[in-house]
RNA sequence: GGCCCUGUAGCUCAGCUGGAUAGAGCGAGAGUCUUCUAAACUCUAGGUCCUGCGUUCGAGUCGCAGCAGGGUCACCA
């Protein structure tokens, strides 16, 4: 039980035998005392005044008094205006230190694998090009939510669901028979995935200018886009692909097999990963049998032209197709039975779907019709809907150039890193490959905090040219944080004797302590929020608090041997908190920068 | 035009279910390394929380209206 549960439950018992007023203790909030006020945990008196019949100064002091006779751990009160302030005893804060400080695993539950998976989809590329900053923040998003649910003991598997097949693939796969000249990453040199979207660029090219020929004798623009030469073998090429023509598919799975050697690297370097990866060339006839069904029940309709709808306006939307006319499906019918197939495959009691907010539409109504097929699992599904990102002058334009390649920002921020840490000059005795992990670690750090700190439902700016700060609230800087305290704790010996006692804690050790308790609920929130940005924002302010602590207290200077240990027991617990925020993030921790 | 999201310091962002005098970082200015890693710490300056009305003992937070920006309204995915 902790010191907040036993306040809320007394604060439960003195509202009921003080005024008669019934308050559940889950009921009753208490918030952090403000820097500015001596106290720890405060309480709002204002809404029991009415009932109480008596100013909120009374009610402060009353219910204070009573708390305080009643519990060990509470040192004091103060009221101020409606605001009662509890102090907590040191010993309290000490007994905490004591109990967790030494817990490798402090903050996170161990997943149950017993439980009903929770499945996440994220990435989700599409294999014409290479991957850009919009997929770096789905992936890294992905990644750490998954990776926060399971701390919150969450058994989650993570999906990948790859499109590989239709027109845009196509696109590439035409363009490189024309103008490839039998190119390969081996004779190029080129990453696969990059070797592709080369391709994409040059179809688009050609295709542009067999418009604009077109135009100019006198097509309308639509038609034109339409007619072009280059697109109509597309389409054919699509077409033959449909057919199971044998060499278009070689030349498919050739190409696709280029891209995928390129995501597994740049995979790889963001370091994630799935638990299984579905392929849309396999799942993108699922669905119809749905539709069937839905005909069925009577939840979906046959227009005369053949085509199948469901009618979402009882819902506010507007009908949504799901069958054409000619029995083809689409993206939602598709959806549909991916959907079912992955509740199947894993017996998923929730499926989270990380994908950007221009989908929103998409997912409401993907929620909505899953629902009127009557799956139970319907209400969980979840679209993390996350903002995009934009750079100072707008948003990313293939066509304009502006486009940040991922793997050329995951090299760039490799060359800062090394950059900077050679200017600080502290890692001289490392050897050359301990060097280049470091470096590549507060690279991916940096890159990594950067994007997840932000509320993922936000859109957020990227400045290349700024590129990604290493100081202040950075990656780094909490990184650098971690790397002191190891400094520390391996100067002291690792293992520190230390039991509570009666040392008197100073107030940056107390914020310290603090923050560290606070960590289990806000793992718990922010899991409930599918938010790593508050597991980001809690590592800076306890790395923050930290460095603090460390600037103006003696720990392995301190002379008296008590206090000496406790400090560093305080050091350690630090740094395992640190280390498992910012696993949660993905990001590695170094020890020693 | 309908629907959805966003609007907080010069810039990038926090601010949980409404609670005290709205917080960080960067940038600007001033300090702190003979002392546990200065990628750090301390101090200063900087605000009409887009605007207005409302609900409330109390609104950056909730409701309505407006303004601004973005998204979306495909037999594309």
């Amino acid at each position: 039980m902790t010191i907040i549960d036993s306040l809320t439950q007394t604060i439960s018992l003195a509202l009921n035998d003080l005024y008669a007023i019934g308050q559940a203790p889950a009921d009753i909030v208490l918030q952090d005392t403000r820097r500015d006020f001596k106290g720890d945990y405060t309480l709002v008196v204002f809404p029991y005044v009415k009932q109480a019949r008596k100013s909120p100064e009374a009610v402060g002091q009353e219910i204070g008094s009573y708390v305080k006779e009643r519990l060990d751990v509470v040192d004091g009160f103060n009221v101020i205006k409606g605001f009662l302030n509890f102090e907590v005893a040191d010993s309290y804060w000490l007994q905490f230190v004591c109990e967790k400080g030494k817990d490798e695993r402090y903050g996170t539950k161990q997943p149950d694998l017993e439980s009903s998976p929770v499945v996440v989809e994220y990435s989700s590329p599409n294999t014409n090009k290479p991957l850009h900053l919009g997929h770096i923040r789905n992936n890294l998003l992905g990644w750490s939510v998954s990776q926060l649910l399971a701390a919150n003991g969450a058994n989650v598997k993570k999906v990948n669901l790859v499109n590989d097949r239709g027109i845009h693939i196509c696109k590439s796969m035409l363009a490189w028979l024309r103008y490839g000249n039998g190119e390969t990453p081996e004779s190029t040199g080129l990453k696969g995935d990059h070797l592709v979207g080369k391709y994409y660029v040059e179809f688009d090219k050609h295709y542009k200018e067999e418009v604009k020929q077109l135009m100019e004798s006198g097509v309308e623009e639509e038609q034109a886009k339409k007619d072009a030469p280059l697109m109509q073998e597309a389409q054919q090429m699509l077409k033959r692909w449909e057919e199971g023509d044998s060499e278009v598919r070689a030349l498919w799975e050739k190409m696709n097999g280029w891209v995928y050697a390129g995501f597994d690297e740049t995979y790889r370097r963001l370091g994630v990963g799935f638990d299984k990866v579905y392929y849309e060339s396999n799942t993108y006839l699922l669905g119809k049998e749905l539709v069937q069904k839905g005909l069925d029940m009577g939840v979906l309709f046959r227009k005369e032209d053949g085509s199948v709808w469901c009618d979402l306006t009882g819902d506010g939307l507007d009908q949504k197709l799901l069958l054409r006319k000619d029995g083809t499906s689409v993206y939602m019918t598709q959806d549909l039975g991916t959907a079912l197939l992955r509740h199947n495959d894993f017996g998923a009691e929730q499926l989270i779907y990380v994908v950007g907010n221009e989908q929103d539409y998409h997912f409401k109504v993907l929620k909505l019709i899953l629902g009127k097929l009557g799956f139970s699992w319907a209400e969980k599904v979840y679209h993390l809907s996350y903002g995009m990102v934009e750079l100072p002058n707008g948003k990313m334009k293939s066509r304009e150039g502006t486009v940040v390649d991922a793997d050329d920002l995951i090299d760039e921020m490799e060359k800062t890193a090394e950059e900077m840490s050679r200017e600080h000059g502290k890692n001289d005795e490392l050897s050359a490959e301990e060097q280049r992990h470091l470096y590549y670690i507060l690279a991916l750090g940096a890159l990594k905090y950067f994007i997840l700190k932000v509320d993922p439902t936000k859109n957020m700016l990227f400045n290349p040219a700024e590129s990604i700060d290493f100081n202040g609230n950075t990656g780094p800087f909490i990184q650098y944080t971690y790397a002191r305290i190891r400094s520390i704790v391996r100067k002291a010996g690792e293992s520190q004797d230390w039991k509570s006692g009666d040392e008197k804690l100073n107030d940056k050790e107390r914020l310290v302590i603090k923050i560290l308790h606070s960590l289990p609920d806000t793992i718990e929130a922010a899991a409930e929020a599918y938010s790593p940005a508050m597991v980001a924002n809690y590592a800076y302010d306890l790395a923050k608090a930290f460095n603090s602590f460390y600037q103006d207290t003696p720990i392995l200077r301190e002379t008296d041997p008590q206090l000496k240990a406790f400090r560093v027991c305080l050091c350690a617990f630090v740094a395992h908190a640190l280390r498992n925020t910012m696993n949660i993030l993905g990001i590695e921790v170094p020890e020693r920068m």
